[in-house]
DNA sequence: CAGTGGTCTAGACCACTTT
DNA sequence: AAGTGGTCTAGACCACTGA
């Protein structure tokens, strides 16, 4: 039972200085050292300073070329929130320079429906916890959420109105911590209730992530809907080829 | 003057191989053999293996859990057409049991816009090639895509109909090789033209990319949007914390 | 041809899970 | 205690770029 993180590595910790010397604009040029010269004065492995690179790389900070060196990018420094690594709904609209704040609509509990129990591998119909949010910059509304977990995977008596990240509320209620969400991206068009909670009009074309949270055994534990102002909120990702090809 | 891409790395292999043992059902427990009697069993190092895994493991094929193993991700083995790593719009029909083909619906040149000009980062207003596209699975229409290219970074008189994948057509014509898309996500409602090539009705809602491909030198090269029958295409994809945080 | 990034190896040590 | 994945090192060799 640990419920802290492991202190960051070595990579992670590489990565983090380069990261603020590319924002903070000390590679002027775009040219940042090679990875020799790197590793002598950060004094760790060249191969440590790959890792953090190939990460900045992933991400979109840096591109490499092979035989001329490494460089800054500056087209992928301008995104704010990547589609692909998004955990605290806050964080994002922070990284888009609003003040956020949430409000927590409602804590239910009522059955899986059938759908449910499928999606969340249960062995039969079991109680839901239900907790409807609302993300907000200043006081208006950017994000609505629907977060359905089973009730057990929670500790205490679910009807806890909690404000903290659906991550946070699990490792704090449940002992679950959460690795992954497999998501699917849905157009839909709003619906009274979602477009009344938006402040938009029904009928108004918005984005949807249905999807699944994943603890580290692999265990489905949370069933989440999330509607958004693209308005107010635009996902950006880098797409990249999938496999052998080289730059393809 | 390349043209053709590097042979498949050992980590590249040994990847596949994995991969398809996986889905020939191999390993019927999910438990996959331990990193040091992969590396023994394929004559390859630890390290070579680890990165493999490490591929497997991102792409949602297998997870890990420390001390206890490398286990088969079923959940994750589902998706098909991950988001971040589509290139060639027929195969992403393939991998959905489609059979694909395309139709070229014209192909123009005009002036670059204003807005044209600062994103694909050109020095004025110059000429673009329109390329305009639609996928079908079947005869049913499932992508409508507009693909811009500056003339000058095609060798040929650009008037040319062609059926290749794009990042194929910038290599043949243009000596381009695509790195990456930067992409935006945005929620649509169908306009008229658009509904009646994907034959829908007007004001559907519908998923549209807005992106701008690079090439290696991290030029800007093309820019595109695309619009999809959701339908009868669902996009999916993984996200994780996206740093330090160990798991959560 | 000197310097850069790309690939691969062998081995050490640690943190964690399981028995 | 044994076995697993997680991190890090030092070093070799290759492919490519640019002066």
């Amino acid at each position: 039972m640990d419920m802290l993180g492991r202190p960051p590595s070595l990579t992670e910790q590489v990565k983090a200085n380069l990261k603020q010397r590319i924002l903070a604009g000390e590679f002027p040029e775009g040219k940042i050292p090679s990875e020799p010269e790197l590793a002598a004065r950060l004094r760790v492995s060249r191969t440590t300073v790959r890792d953090a690179l190939s990460r900045l790389e992933h991400e979109g900070a840096i591109f490499r070329k092979q035989g001329a060196g490494t460089f800054v990018n500056e087209q992928g420094l301008q995104i704010k929130s990547r589609l692909e690594e998004i955990w605290s709904y806050e964080d994002v609209l922070r990284d888009h320079g609003y003040t956020p704040s949430v409000k927590v609509l409602g804590v239910d509990t009522r059955p899986a429906t059938e759908d449910e129990t499928r999606e969340l591998d249960l062995p039969g119909v079991e109680p839901l916890v239900v907790m409807r949010k609302l993300f907000l910059e200043d006081s208006q509304p950017v994000i609505f959420t629907v977060n359905r977990i089973p009730e057990r995977y929670l500790r205490k008596p679910a009807t806890v109105h909690s404000d903290e990240p659906l991550f946070r509320f699990l490792e704090t209620h449940g002992d679950r911590q959460l690795s992954y969400y497999l998501s699917e991206v849905v157009p839909v068009a709003l619906d009274d209730e979602q477009a009344g909670l938006l402040e938009l009009e029904a009928g108004t074309p918005a984005l949807c992530f249905e999807e699944t949270g994943f603890d580290l055994d692999n265990t489905p534990v949370v069933r989440a809907t999330s509607y958004f102002r693209d308005d107010l909120l635009r996902f950006r990702l880098i797409r990249r080829g999938g496999g052998a090809q080289p730059g393809i």
